[in-house]
DNA sequence: GCAAGGTC
C-alpha cells in the first residue's frame, strides 16, 4: 500500500502547499493490477489462524496490519493472530518462531504510518512552495524539481559543509625537521617527535641544534606485538561503502547488482543491517559450495583443512544475516560487474573466518641536540585474513637493528616545507558514513538519497566518486541556514525518529504525536515562507531571472508578442509581457513549426523531436499541451504511468496528435491512419519524418515505417471503405516509384490496398501478430480514445 | 512534478 494525497489536492496550481499540512492521507494498493488484498482474503477463507511471517521491523509489523486488514482476520469471532518473530530462515530458527509466536505489535505499525504521514506533508509542501517559487522566477536552474526532505535535504547539507569547509580554508605554511642516518645499509629518514612546527625561524634554530650535535643517540627501542582484526560479518552500508571506494560503482548501481546476485541465488539477502552471523549460521555449508571455485577454492581447502576461524561478533539489528555468498560463480557466469561484487562479497566472507593478521611494530626512539627523532618498523609475522582481502594486507617496513645507548652520525639535516591543506569533497563512501552515523535514511534507501540529490542536480559526482555540490545545492543549504538551520540538519531526522519512537513503545498516542510534529513543521514552514526572500538573495546572486533567459522563439497567442524558450530544465517558454510560463515536453529539440498556428487559441505552433533515429516528432501548441481545452484528454495522457506520458514530461499535456479538433489539419482527426495494433492508442503520421517517412502511435513506442524515399505523404479526408482507416496520399520519387511507367502520385488504405501494404514495415512492437485492428478511432471527435472497442474481424496487421 | 520506506 503507499500513502498519497486524494486527489483534489493534486493539483500544484490550486492547492497552496500549507493546506497540504491538514490535508487527509489515504492509503492504496500499490499494484491495484496485482490484486494483493483480494488474493490474500480468498487466501483466508475458511482459516482459522493467521500467522504472520514478514520481516521483523517496524516496516514488516505495519506490512503485518496491512495483510490483517486485507484479510479480515480481526473482525471475525474465534479467529487468530499470531506473529512469527524470526531473523534467519534457518530450520532450527524457524522452528524456535513457530513454537513462540506473538501478537502483532500495533504501536509499531501505527509509528510506520505516523512517519509516512510526516514525511509526505512535509516533503510534499517544501517541494512544492520551494519549486513553484524559484523555478517560477529564474530560468537556468537546471532541475525539474527542488525538492525537499529529511533525509536528502540533510543529505545534501553534508556535501554542502564540506563545500564550505573547503572554499573558507586559510591554508597555513609549517616546517618539518628530518635528519638522515646511513646505518648498516639503510638510508633512513627519521621523523621528529615535533611532528611540524609553524614557525620557520624556530624551526630552523632547531636544526642548527641538531647540525651542531652532528650525532644521534638511541633512546629507545620498542617492540610490540600488533593485530589487525578480521572483518566482521558483511552488511549492506559496508558493503556500499567499498563498493564506491574500491570498485567505483555507485551506491545506487551497487544495489542493482547486489539484488540480481541475490535474485539469481549467487548471495544472500542484500539489504540487511547486521554484522553477526545468527548462531546457527551454516559455515561449513557456505565453505563447501566454493570449494570449487577456481580463483578461491585452495585457500578454501585449506580453511576447510585447517579449520576456521569463527568471526567476531558483529552486532545482530534482528533484520537479517549479514550479506554471504549462497553458491559458486565464475566471471563469465556474472559479467564484470556483477562479478567484481560478488568477489568482493566471497573474499569478505572468507576473511571473517579467517585468523587475524599479526605483525611486530618496532619503533625506535633518538635524541639530539635536545630534540627526540623516531623511525618505525613493520614486520608481519602472519598474513591472516590479509591474503584473501590483499588490500588491506600490512605493508613491512624494515629497519636496520639499533642498540640502545648507541650513537650514530647524522648525515644531513632537511627542513620540508609545507602547508596546510583543506579536506578534499566528501567520496561517496564517506558520506555513507555520516548517513549511518546520523540516522539519515536506512540501508536501503541511502542510495537513494544520494541519487536524489544527484538526479535533481544539487550535486555531482566527480572524479574519485567525490560529491561536488553545484549553485543550485549550495544555495539552497545556505538559504536553509540563513532562514531556519533545522532544516538542513540531521537532527530534523532524529527528531522526526524520536517522536515516532515514543509511538513505537507505547508511550504517546499516535495521532497526537502526529498532530504535535505537524503543527512543528507548520510553523517552520510559514516561518520559510516568510522569509525566503533571504534565500531568494542568494539565488538572485546566481541564476538569471526568466526575463533574461532563454532565446526568442515563437508567438504567444494572448499578447502576440514573442515568447522566450528556457530550455534549461525544465524546458518551457515565458511570456514576458503576460508573466505566463508555458512547460514543453522534456528531454528533446523544439522548434518552430512551420510559422503555423493553433485554430482555438492563436499560439504559434511548435514541434518537439525525441532523441534518437526512432525518437517521435509531433507538433504541439504552448497553450493547449498546458491546458487541454477538451475534457478527459489529461486524464487520457498524464496519468504519467505509461512510458509515453513520462516522455513528454509535464503531466503529460495535450499534444495535438491527442486533439480531437474536427477541422485543424495537425489534430489527430486529420493526422491519425488507424488503430494502434498494440494498444488503444491511434497510429498517427509522422509529420517531418522525411525521408523515412513513419507512423507512429500517440499512445505507446509502437513505429511503422512507410515507403522510403517517398517525396511526401500526407493524410486525406477520405477514408477506407473496408476498414475505416484514413487513406494516404504518397508521392513516390521518381527515380525509385513502385509504380508502373514512372508514375508518383498514389492513393491508398495502408492496411488494405495491396501495393502500399508491402511497403510497410512494422518497428516497434512484440505482440503484433496476435493483436487485432479495432478500426480507427476518434472519428468525428467522439467516442475516441480508449472506449472504442469496435471490432472489425476483417481489418488484420497479420501481414505485416 | 513532490517524501521515505519497502520491494524481485
Amino acid at each position: 500500500m503507499f500513502s498519497d494525497f486524494p486527489g483534489r489536492y493534486q493539483d500544484w496550481n490550486a492547492t497552496n502547499p500549507m493546506e497540504l499540512f491538514e490535508a487527509p492521507i489515504i492509503k492504496t494498493e500499490s499494484t491495484p493490477k496485482a490484486h494483493i488484498c483480494r488474493h490474500l482474503s480468498q487466501e483466508s477463507r475458511g482459516c482459522g489462524h493467521l500467522v504472520l511471517w514478514l520481516d521483523c521491523d517496524r516496516e514488516g509489523e505495519n506490512i503485518c496490519f496491512e495483510v490483517i486488514e486485507c484479510t479480515g482476520f480481526h473482525s471475525k469471532d474465534g479467529k487468530k493472530v499470531y506473529r512469527a518473530r524470526f531473523s534467519s530462515v534457518a530450520e532450527k530458527d524457524i522452528l524456535k518462531a513457530m513454537n513462540n509466536l506473538v501478537e502483532p505489535n500495533k504501536n509499531e505499525a501505527l509509528a510506520v504510518d505516523a512517519r509516512q504521514e510526516i514525511d509526505l506533508k512535509v516533503g510534499v509542501a517544501f517541494t512544492r512552495f520551494q519549486t513553484s517559487y524559484f523555478s517560477g522566477k529564474y530560468g537556468n536552474l537546471d532541475s525539474r524539481v527542488i525538492s525537499y526532505g529529511p533525509c536528502q535535504t540533510p543529505t545534501l547539507g553534508f556535501c554542502v559543509q564540506r563545500h564550505l569547509q573547503i572554499t573558507t580554508f586559510k591554508p597555513e605554511k609549517f616546517w618539518v625537521l628530518h635528519p638522515y642516518i646511513m646505518h648498516k645499509g639503510y638510508e633512513l629518514k627519521l621523523d621528529w617527535g615535533r611532528r611540524r612546527l609553524f614557525d620557520s625561524d624556530v624551526t630552523l634554530m632547531f636544526q642548527n641544534f641538531v647540525k651542531d650535535a652532528g650525532v644521534l643517540k638511541v633512546t629507545g627501542i620498542s617492540e610490540k606485538q600488533e593485530t589487525k582484526g578480521r572483518p566482521t560479518g558483511l552488511n549492506t552500508v559496508n558493503l556500499l561503502k567499498v563498493a564506491s571506494s574500491a570498485l567505483g560503482f555507485g551506491p545506487q548501481l551497487a544495489m542493482q547488482l547486489a539484488e540480481r546476485l541475490y535474485t539469481q541465488g549467487f548471495i544472500s539477502y542484500p539489504r540487511t543491517e547486521s554484522t553477526a552471523y545468527p548462531s546457527s549460521f551454516d559455515y561449513k555449508g557456505t565453505l563447501d559450495a566454493l570449494v570449487r571455485n577456481p580463483v578461491w577454492g585452495d585457500y578454501v581447502r585449506q580453511l576447510l583443512s585447517d579449520g576456521y576461524h569463527k568471526p567476531r561478533s558483529g552486532t545482530d539489528a534482528g533484520d537479517h544475516p549479514p550479506i554471504t555468498p549462497i553458491c559458486s560463480a565464475t566471471e563469465d557466469m556474472l559479467g564484470h560487474d556483477m562479478w567484481k561484487l560478488y568477489q568482493y562479497v566471497c573474499q569478505h566472507f572468507l576473511g571473517t573466518l579467517s585468523p587475524d593478521c599479526k605483525y611486530s611494530r618496532i619503533n625506535v626512539e633518538f635524541e639530539s641536540g635536545g630534540e627526540s627523532f623516531h623511525c618505525v618498523g613493520q614486520h608481519v609475522l602472519a598474513k591472516g585474513f590479509t591474503s584473501i582481502m590483499p588490500w588491506l594486507a600490512v605493508t613491512e617496513i624494515n629497519i636496520p637493528q639499533f642498540a640502545e645507548g648507541q650513537k650514530i652520525d647524522i648525515s644531513r639535516v632537511e627542513i620540508d616545507e609545507g602547508s596546510t591543506r583543506p579536506p578534499d569533497y566528501l567520496t561517496e563512501s564517506e558520506l555513507i558514513s555520516l548517513m549511518e552515523k546520523n540516522g539519515i535514511g536506512t540501508d536501503a534507501s541511502i542510495p537513494v538519497h544520494i541519487n536524489n540529490i544527484c538526479e535533481r542536480n544539487f550535486v555531482q559526482v566527480q572524479a574519485g566518486r567525490r560529491l561536488v555540490p553545484t549553485a543550485l545545492g549550495i544555495s539552497l543549504i545556505r538559504g536553509y541556514q540563513c532562514i531556519d538551520p533545522d532544516l538542513c540538519l540531521p537532527d530534523i531526522r532524529s527528531f522526526i525518529e524520536q517522536q515516532i519512537g515514543l509511538v513505537a513503545k507505547g508511550q504517546a498516542d499516535s495521532s497526537l504525536v502526529v498532530q504535535h510534529v505537524i503543527q512543528q513543521f507548520m510553523r517552520k514552514f510559514s516561518y520559510f515562507v516568510e522569509k525566503i526572500e533571504n534565500m531568494d538573495a542568494l539565488f538572485e546572486a546566481e541564476f538569471s531571472p526568466l526575463s533574461e533567459s532563454g532565446r526568442v522563439l515563437s508567438k504567444c497567442g494572448s499578447c502576440l508578442r514573442y515568447m522566450k524558450h528556457i530550455s534549461s530544465q525544465p524546458s518551457r517558454l515565458y511570456c514576458g509581457t503576460c508573466e505566463e510560463i508555458y512547460y514543453t515536453p522534456q528531454k528533446g529539440t523544439i522548434k518552430l513549426y512551420k510559422e503555423l498556428t493553433c485554430p482555438l487559441d492563436n499560439f504559434e505552433l511548435l514541434i518537439f523531436s525525441m532523441a534518437g533515429p526512432d525518437g517521435k516528432s509531433f507538433p504541439f501548441c504552448p497553450y493547449c499541451y498546458n491546458n487541454p481545452p477538451f475534457e478527459g484528454i489529461d486524464q487520457l495522457f498524464g496519468s504519467g504511468k505509461s512510458a509515453a506520458a513520462a516522455n513528454l514530461g509535464k503531466g503529460g499535456g495535450m499534444p495535438c496528435f491527442l486533439c480531437p479538433h474536427p477541422t485543424c489539419q495537425h489534430s489527430m482527426i486529420s493526422r491519425g491512419v488507424c488503430a494502434c495494433p498494440e494498444c488503444e492508442g491511434t497510429l498517427v503520421l509522422d509529420p517531418i519524418s522525411a525521408p523515412k517517412w513513419r507512423l507512429y502511435c500517440n499512445m505507446c513506442n509502437c513505429l511503422v515505417a512507410l515507403p522510403e524515399g517517398a517525396h511526401k505523404i500526407s493524410t486525406t479526408r477520405e477514408r477506407c471503405p473496408e476498414c475505416d482507416s484514413t487513406i494516404l496520399e504518397v508521392d513516390f520519387n521518381k527515380k525509385n516509384t513502385p509504380l508502373k511507367d514512372g508514375a508518383t502520385s498514389y492513393a491508398g488504405c495502408i492496411l488494405c490496398d495491396e501495393l502500399l501494404h508491402s511497403l510497410v514495415e512494422m518497428k516497434h512492437g512484440k505482440s503484433f501478430f496476435r493483436r487485432r485492428g479495432r478500426g480507427r478511432r476518434g472519428r468525428g471527435g467522439r467516442g475516441g480514445g480508449r472506449n472504442a472497442k469496435k471490432q472489425d474481424p476483417k481489418m488484420s496487421f497479420r501481414d505485416f
